[in-house]
DNA sequence: CGGCATCCGTGACGATACTG
DNA sequence: CAGTATCGTCACGGATGCCG
């Protein structure tokens, strides 16, 4: 829904802005994406929401289907809320609009905010044909992704009937998650034994996210350190 | 702009959303995506949008490089808002909304407007790997769509280097456009010769645009009646 | 502490009326 | 026809407070 009101239009686009049109929840999904997480979380990842919103937002995408809100195991109890299966289905738009948002991502602003993870998409784009799990350390942070394990585009409407509240939990993120569920990208280091790890400094991130440069002209022009063993790591290396 | 304030977060789908976020403003985009339009059209075909916000919209679009408006020829002097390059590149963001709110499209609510072209998106997409101009036949009105003229997915970043005004204007939409420029559908009948002419009733439409029924197996329930003598038309009475 | 609910000022939105 | 002007309402952002 975006603000309570309804577009009221009989249109595939205009029902999926009802439901995720309002401002901030596109964010928060960019932000589940990388797997389960914490209101607290969520609120240090997202600058500027003000606690209300966050909440009232949290809700309504609960309310929808998009999100689930569980309590974590035994020790460190705490809630967490992840996509369901419906929420990821959100990929594909996340990953049209950071395309198209590329050509305008521009210098950083002094009042940009910058999170390692948030290069987890532009990257996932950049590592396009290749497959594994990958581990990226940034200055900003560490974070993973798993390329591959999600199709680019073409998601498509074949997954679940509606919005109605109950569906299927989103499968975790255990490492060795077969391709397809579970988060394509999460924060920190990578669960398992990555396949390949990058090291890079945030200008060159940001160069091979906005396209400028290609990932493996990074590599061999030394602005990229490839380790980890995986073929991955070699045909990167090799390339 | 979002609301003018920015999310400020130096991340590109945040970027995107600086930009596109806003109500309404997709569903212009969407609209002007069937080729100029002057102001009281979209404003008819907007239901529900204040007169005073959808002027704000089309200033703010046109600012952000997104729209031109434009003094139609000598006769009938009128404005045109049309979409710029960078501008039609969101089609792939509105073709991925679409496709993921398909599956909570559901049955149309008695408050719900309906607009025959808004039909055009997703039988762009159940025309997937067909090539010509299609004209459609609903109830509601008569639509045309340019099978094959645009990537459905990956237009990319590989186009203007930013938002800045003066961008290049739009190529017109005249019949016979190459590939790759001019709307990719448009209200009212095909303005050359179509290479089919397909006349269906809203049930059938709704049905294959949410991919509940594919289009050829519509054609063979006789529930789409196909004409005309393009290779097009051929093939969708075959299949 | 994490997870909100409440209050408040600002501004965006929606409807109507009105003007070039 | 193409907007601008006005106005009430509601959403947003920021700060604070409550409660487990």
């Amino acid at each position: 829904m975006p603000p309570r009101r309804s577009y009221d239009q009989y249109c595939s686009a205009a029902r999926a802005l009802d439901s995720v049109g309002d401002r901030w929840t596109l964010l928060i999904v960019r932000e589940l994406l990388a797997g389960p997480r914490r209101y607290t979380d969520l609120h240090a990842d997202l600058p500027g929401v003000s606690t209300d919103v966050l909440a009232s937002r949290l809700r309504d995408m609960e309310r929808d289907g998009l999100t689930t809100r569980r309590r974590l195991p035994p020790p460190g109890a705490a809630h967490v809320y992840e996509l369901t299966e419906r929420g990821g289905a959100l990929l594909p738009v996340l990953q049209a609009l950071g395309a198209w948002g590329e050509a305008a991502l521009g210098e950083r602003r002094p009042t940009d905010a910058v999170r390692a993870h948030w290069f987890a998409l532009p990257l996932l784009r950049a590592l396009e044909g290749e497959t594994g799990l990958v581990e990226v350390r940034l200055d900003e942070g560490v974070f993973h992704l798993r390329a591959g394990a999600a199709p680019l585009h073409g998601v498509g409407p074949a997954d679940v009937g509606g919005p109605a509240p109950g569906d299927g939990p989103y499968p975790g993120n255990g490492p060795g998650s077969g391709p397809g569920d579970g988060p394509v990208y999460g924060d920190g280091p990578a669960g398992g034994e990555p396949d390949a790890v990058l090291s890079l400094d945030t200008d060159t991130c940001t160069a091979i996210s906005r396209g400028d440069l290609a990932l493996t002209d990074a590599v061999r022009a030394g602005r990229v350190r490839v380790t980890g063993d995986g073929p991955l790591a070699k045909r990167l290396r090799e390339a």
